[in-house]
DNA sequence: ATGATATTGAGACTTAATTGCAATGAAAAA
DNA sequence: TTTTTCATTGCAATTAAGTCTCAATATCAT
């Protein structure tokens, strides 16, 4: 592990702690070994994987344990849904990351982050002209990529 | 049936039958009834819903023949895939209806829709900015509808 | 250290979605 | 019209993601 990883970790693992603490929760170490799993994938992960991950780790937690874990870690925030790939749910790594949309290419499967201001504060907008209350949301625009549109213009 | 869902019906029963035609396919008895099955819903429904409309209108057919109806009617482009809400993957009669995105109220499951033309421009740009051409896009806002969020305020 | 209670693992369970198969039906060919 | 072909259907078995039960265990405030 590099090593601003591990003082991502760290904090992370305060945050959680944190989050715990004020929900009268445990923080366990099952809970600490899932979230240091979490930090060792680049990005996007879904249970199965994470499940893997732990095992190479050298550490047994059950699928129970994990399932549990990630509605804590999405309410603390530290983690996402991510756009559904096929059948499994894939989550996110969001600690210290800055809020995105994407930009997919069906072609290639290319993914563009991007953030616009303006986009986000319509969005509020909207929300409040329908006395919405935003949790969270999610862009995606699907279609091509510069590349693969030449290529596909021959 | 009012006249112009009526009207509406048949010319997505055309397009049906067009896309079928040109895959080689049959337009069976069944996949005319679920077609008029899904014009009988305001706008969104889920698979358990589906069958039960076909019951209730007096058609018995099976949940395998709903199951594989709905990958051609996706690819016809008379319905779409809308948010997960919780546990079923929800559908969406888009027929000669006008693009639109959606406020989803994670608490009771409510679905707001709305249109803003700001926000649509903006993501024009932004694929310009990035060379890239769009073809489609979901803008989904999770969170709390204006009564679940005041009966949770409590 | 003690005690209240949150958590865990294992596997049973639930349920959305898929699939195999024999019977049926649509439609092109004869 | 009749024949022929093969897509389609219903049913039930199957798969697999996710949830739940419960006895044993770990955490943490006191
Ligand atoms: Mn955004
Ligand atoms: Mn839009
Ligand atoms: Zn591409
Ligand atoms: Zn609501």
């Amino acid at each position: 592990m590099k090593k601003n990883e591990e003082i991502q970790l760290i904090n992370a693992d305060q945050k959680f702690e944190e989050f715990l603490k004020l929900k009268e929760l445990k923080y366990t170490s099952e809970r600490k070994l899932i979230l240091k799993a979490i930090f060792s994938f680049d990005k996007h992960f879904n249970v199965e994987e994470l499940f893997e991950k732990l095992r190479e780790q050298g550490n047994h937690i059950s699928r129970a344990t994990i399932y549990r874990a990630i509605p804590l870690l999405l309410q603390s925030g530290l983690i996402t849904e991510a756009l559904h790939c096929q059948d499994k749910t894939s989550y996110e790594n969001v600690f210290n990351r800055e809020h995105h949309d994407h930009l997919v290419c069906t072609n290639c499967g290319k993914i563009i982050e991007f953030y616009n201001e303006k986009i986000e504060k319509l969005q509020e907008e909207v929300c409040r002209q329908h006395n919405f209350v935003p949790i969270e949301h999610r862009l995606g625009i699907k279609g091509y990529c510069e590349d693969c549109y030449k290529k596909l213009k021959k």
